[in-house]
DNA sequence: ATTGTAAAGGCGCATAAGCGCATATAAGCC
DNA sequence: GGCTTATATGCGCTTATGCGCCTTTACAAT
């Protein structure tokens, strides 16, 4: 019941939803959501810790990154329905299809991509 | 995408999970899941407006009373199979049962039913 | 060991949520 | 009209949330 509500909670955010859309495509590291969403370091680990600490997510380390996908066991059956439905809701989705399109594009490398994007030193 | 979070923050809190469960089980007005809950008017209200502001719930007026319950169509595809999840994991939480046991026993009688359901005058 | 780099965490601030109290609204009855 | 009753709402308080800035942790490479 409360994991219930705490479970909503953590979908009741737009970054997290769209971060959620980003991993329903493919495993992605911080630097990765950072770049498609195009939203600051912080504001990515902390709003996949979010999703994380709710259970929707598995965290997998490789060297320095920090490596996130959807945990469809981890999250319960509810929850996995879900996901399911947010997933079809969102495939449709023209807002967030170019957070897609610009994880394709992105890079695995760090934040010093913003700066190194922006052409500053 | 907007509403979607809305959607989640409505979906977000336990008292309005469990006003969510009643009306999965019938139409209530504001009294009766103020009974069955053991809370407030005021939050009995608010939180069946909250979630009827989210689109999930539809109003019919008889009388005084203001009868809320669940508007399938209202709410979207999205949401409607988010609400059958939630309803699923919740026919088999013992904690809401509690709160369908006591809808049953509720009178469709007003706050004033606090006062003298404690024996107060 | 030192340096570089990906990610997490403390702190503070601005904003929003939840709710109780008191009051307003609205419908029914005399 | 006035009186009662079911629900809604304004106000104020307390607590929670989101996020930016800055620092810290953890791993890698030299």
């Amino acid at each position: 019941m409360r994991g219930m509500a705490r479970g909503f909670k953590a979908l009741s955010d737009e970054t997290r939803l769209r971060i959620l859309n980003l991993l329903l495509e493919r495993e992605c590291c911080v630097c990765e959501v950072m770049q498609a969403l195009e939203i600051s370091q912080t504001r990515a680990s902390r709003n996949l810790g979010a999703l994380y600490d709710a259970g929707f997510l598995k965290l997998r380390r490789d060297g320095l990154w920090a490596l996130y996908s959807i945990d469809r066991e981890g999250m319960g059956e509810c929850f996995s329905a879900v996901v399911e439905a947010v997933g079809r809701a969102l495939e449709a989705n023209p807002e967030v299809a170019r957070d897609r399109e610009r994880l394709r594009k992105a890079e695995r490398v760090g934040p010093g991509c913003e700066v190194r994007a922006t052409g500053q030193v």
